[in-house]
RNA sequence: GGCGAUAUAGCCAAGUGGUAAGGCACGAGUCUGCAAAACUCUGAUCCCCGGUUCGAAUCCGGGUGUCGCCUCCA
C-alpha cells in the first residue's frame, strides 16, 4: 500500500518512494542532554516512533539514527555565548560528562515509559569530533567557509539558495537582523561551523584553528552522513528546528556534496499547554515524570498524542489526560474481552474486520493520521462479537500504536484486603447489605475498588 | 514589521466538492440488592460576509479571533 508523507521541503503531501527498495533510512534530531526532556519533546519522539512503526507495518527494513547532543549548543545568540552544557555544569557543580550522562539516562527512561522504540543507531556528538572536523575542513576547501577571529563561519551567500525549508528571504531579512551580529560575519545568516574556545571553556578539542569546539549544526550533518550516507530518505525533528537547524544542515550538506541530505523532511508541531506556549517562566513545563507522579500510566500521554495529527498543535490539559486515561482503560478492557471471547465469526464478520484493518492501514499510511486510525481501532474494540481473532487484530494494530494494549493490571492484593473481601462475600450471601456496603467502603478507603461481575468479584487498586 | 498555522458539538479532534469519524463528559436505559464496570441509545450544518458550483465544512475573495515562528528551543 502506498505511503504518503507531508514534506516540509515541498509543503505538500507526497507519495513516499524509498532510495533503496524495501528500506527506509531515517535521521531524527535527538535530545540535548543538559536539561530534562519535556512532554513537548516527547511528543516529537512519539511521532517519530509512530513513523518507524508505520514503516515496519508496511514491511520496511528500518535504519533509524538519532543523535544525542552532549556538546556545543550555545546559550545566547551571540556566537561567542556560553555553551549550555557548561552552564549547566557550573550550576550543578558537575562535569559536562556527568550532566550529559545523567540527562541521557533520564531521556531513555522516558522512551521506555512511553514504549518508544530506541532507534537502531544512537550517536553522541562528543564521539564524532573527528568526523565533524573533517566535514568543516572540506567546507573550507570547497570555499563555503571562512575564518574570523572567533570562529569558522559558513558563508550562506555562496549557496544558490538559502532558506528553502523555512522560506526566509535573505534580501528581506538582511537589514532586519535583531541580534548583535558579529561584525566579522559576512552575512547575517552566516552561522558558526566551528568555534574557537575561550581559555575557560571546559569542552574543547584540538583543531587546525587551535582549541575549539563544534558549532550548533555540524554534528547532525557529520553523523547522518557517517551512518546514512550523503542522502537518505527522511529527516525528522520538531517544527522549531526548521528555520535554523535544518536550514543550516541543508546548507552544510550542499556545501559539502551539493545535495540536500534527505528527500523528505517531517516536522512535529508544538504541544501547547492550556492553550499557550510551554515555558519555564509560566511554570507550565511538564515532564513524563510529572504524569507518572500524578498516578497515570505514561502510555496515557502517548494515546493523548494520537488525538491530533502530528502536524497540528495539540493542547495539553490535565483534564484531557484524565479523560484519555479512561479511554486507555476501556481500550485495554476491550482487548481483554476479545481475548477471552469465544464467539464464532461469520464470513460477514470476517469481511467487516478486513475492512477495518484496511481502513486502519490506509489511515496510518496517510501521513500517519492517528486520530482517524484510532477510530478504526475503536470499531474493532467495540465490535459486538467477542473473539480471539479480534484480539489478534488489535495486537497487530498495537505494533504501530505501542499502547501496550495487552497490558493487564496484575497487582498483588494484600492479605488484609482479601480478608475484607471474604467477609463481604459472606455478608452478601446472607443478604446483609448494610454490612456489605460498609465493607465495600472500608475497602475503598484502603485504596481498592471492588466490582461484582457475573464471573465473580474483581478487585482493583484505585 | 515579515513568515506560517489554525477556527468543526460541553471538551479533545478526524474529514479538502455530494448532505458531518472517533474519544471524553452529560443525559436516558439494560444489568445489579445498591454501586462500580460493561453494553445500548441520544447531540453539531462546520467563526462571519460575499462569490464559484446542480451541490461547499471542504474552492476563491474579504473580514474577525486564537496560536506559533522570525534568538537556543521538540
Amino acid at each position: 500500500m502506498d505511503i504518503y508523507l507531508y514534506n516540509t521541503l515541498t509543503k505538500k503531501k507526497e507519495l513516499f518512494t524509498p532510495i533503496n527498495k524495501g528500506e527506509v533510512k531515517i535521521y531524527s534530531c535527538g535530545p540535548t542532554v543538559y536539561k530534562d526532556a519535556t512532554i513537548g519533546n516527547m511528543r516529537t519522539n512519539i511521532f517519530q516512533d509512530v513513523l518507524r512503526r508505520m514503516f515496519r507495518y508496511n514491511g520496511y527494513k528500518i535504519k533509524h539514527v538519532m543523535n544525542i547532543t552532549d556538546v556545543g549548543h550555545l546559550v545566547s545568540d551571540g556566537d561567542e555565548g556560553e555553551d549550555k552544557m557548561i552552564k549547566s555544569a557550573k550550576e550543578e557543580h558537575k562535569t559536562p560528562k556527568e550532566i550529559a550522562d545523567y540527562y541521557t539516562k533520564l531521556f531513555f527512561q522516558d522512551l521506555e515509559d512511553l514504549n518508544i522504540e530506541v532507534p537502531e543507531t544512537i550517536c553522541k556528538a562528543t564521539e564524532y569530533i573527528p568526523e565533524m572536523l573533517e566535514y568543516v575542513k572540506k567546507l573550507v576547501e570547497n570555499g563555503y567557509a571562512y575564518e574570523t577571529s572567533t570562529a569558522i563561519y559558513f558563508d550562506v551567500s555562496k549557496l544558490d539558495k538559502y532558506g528553502i525549508l523555512s522560506g526566509v528571504n535573505l534580501e528581506e531579512q538582511k537589514s532586519g537582523a535583531r541580534v548583535d551580529v558579529d561584525p566579522e560575519k559576512k552575512n547575517p545568516y552566516d552561522f558558526a561551523l566551528w568555534i574557537k574556545a575561550p581559555k575557560e571553556h571546559l569542552m574543547k578539542w584540538n583543531s587546525p584553528w587551535g582549541p575549539s569546539y563544534p558549532g550548533w549544526h555540524i554534528e547532525c550533518s557529520a553523523m547522518s552522513r557517517k551512518h546514512l550516507g550523503e542522502q537518505f530518505d527522511i529527516h525528522t525533528g520538531g517544527i522549531d528546528l526548521i528555520p535554523t537547524h535544518h536550514e543550516n544542515e541543508i546548507a552544510q550538506s550542499k556545501g559539502l556534496c551539493g545535495k540536500i541530505p534527505a528527500r523528505y523532511w517531517l516536522h512535529g508541531e508544538y504541544l501547547l499547554i492550556d492553550g499557550g506556549k510551554m515555558s519555564k517562566s509560566l511554570g507550565n513545563v511538564y515532564l513524563i515524570r510529572d504524569i507518572k507522579e500524578r498516578g497515570y500510566d505514561p502510555i496515557v500521554y502517548k494515546l493523548f498524542c494520537y488525538s491530533a495529527n502530528y502536524r497540528n498543535k495539540l493542547n495539553f490539559t490535565w483534564e484531557a489526560i484524565d479523560s484519555t486515561s479512561k479511554s486507555l482503560e476501556r481500550l485495554r478492557n476491550g482487548y481483554q474481552a476479545h481475548k477471552n471471547g469465544k464467539e464464532d465469526l461469520t464470513l460477514e464478520d470476517e469481511k467487516k474486520l478486513n475492512e477495518i484493518e484496511e481502513n486502519f492501514h490506509k489511515a496510518i499510511n496517510d501521513d500517519m493520521n492517528m486520530p482517524l486510525a484510532m477510530s478504526y481501532v475503536w470499531e474493532a474494540v467495540r465490535y459486538s462479537k467477542k473473539s480471539e481473532k479480534i484480539a489478534q487484530l488489535l495486537l497487530k494494530f498495537d505494533t504501530v500504536l505501542g499502547l501496550k494494549i495487552d497490558k493487564e493490571e496484575k497487582e498483588e492484593i494484600p492479605e488484609e484486603i482479601l480478608e475484607l473481601v471474604e467477609q463481604r462475600k459472606k455478608a452478601r450471601q446472607e443478604k446483609n447489605w448494610a454490612e456489605s456496603d460498609r465493607l465495600r467502603d472500608l475497602i475503598q478507603e484502603k485504596g481498592y475498588i471492588i466490582k461484582d461481575t457475573k464471573d465473580g468479584i474483581e478487585i482493583k487498586k484505585a
